[in-house]
DNA sequence: ATTTGTGCAAATCGTTTGCATCTGA
DNA sequence: TCAGATGCAAACGATTTGCACAAAT
């Protein structure tokens, strides 16, 4: 169900080469701030990760990028099918660099966004969407507390 | 499944009897721009409403509310259990009148939120929560776009 | 009288945009 | 070369907050 080749591997070079590759294949010049941010994003398996969070990331680790520009790359790689956006709440925007299609839990507490493992979750009793409409995806957020106890 | 008793008919009467006894149990004064809004939300039916548009139905109504009002009551609706919110993209937050368990249809070209009919939606296979943690809620958005034919 | 709520306008926060400057093919 | 990218700072839209005034109990 899950597609394995449609991940990131650890090798960094493999990484910078597909990214590369899936950047030209959506027009996209693989300028040094998208290498960068792609490997930050790609390098180290699956990730939620908001704007802010990417920004400080590049920005510890020595490449220099832009605010705007982590928005903007975020956005277009996600038009490129490399990110998924993920809207949990109504302040903040998360991209998942799992694009195939699976599920979430959400921590509350700490607002910290994870994979619902074993991915075979599934929506049953679901009705047919009105005429004229077609279902484009379904979101599963479960909302995990931690236990008062 | 849904408690038929948790939601509120069609009589105004009834509804403002309801609602000042449900915010009195809430330790809210049912004051004049409460009951207005209480009206404008429960009077006809579950429905979906963001502030803004809240807002403007108020001051469309002759009710003179401000926003910031508007913002304080859903949220204290909310934490008294007459409301749910619900996040759908990064944008805004709809609160829902309905607050029985049950699921979204959204529409994503205009917008629009829908309850799912014949709720009987369940997730299967769900994984248990790691532990030490519960889950508060299982939020399933159906993201729905005009058929391209 | 005291407590609680309201309204306004300013502040905040995440995100977007305009535009001059740079850069990669 | 020159379309396409970047960076900065200003603009934005939804939401929140501070504080003086008004209304409920």
């Amino acid at each position: 169900m899950i597609a394995a080749e449609d991940r990131w591997g650890d090798c960094s070079a493999d990484v910078a080469r597909e990214l590369a590759s899936r950047l030209n294949a959506s027009g996209l010049r693989p300028t040094r701030q998208r290498v960068a941010l792609g490997e930050l994003l790609f390098g180290k398996g699956d990730r939620h990760v908001t704007a802010e969070r990417l920004f400080e990331e590049a920005t510890a680790a020595q490449m220099p990028v832009s605010l705007a520009t982590v928005y903007n790359t975020l956005h277009q790689f996600t038009a490129a099918g490399l990110l998924r956006e993920i809207a949990v709440d109504g302040e903040r925007v998360y991209f998942d660099t799992n694009t195939s299609e699976h599920h979430h839990f959400l921590l509350e507490d700490d607002e910290e966004l994870y994979d619902i493992p074993g991915s075979n979750v599934a929506v049953a009793n679901l009705p047919a969407p009105p005429a004229g409409l077609r279902v484009a995806r379904v979101d599963v957020i479960v909302r995990l507390r931690r236990d008062q106890a």
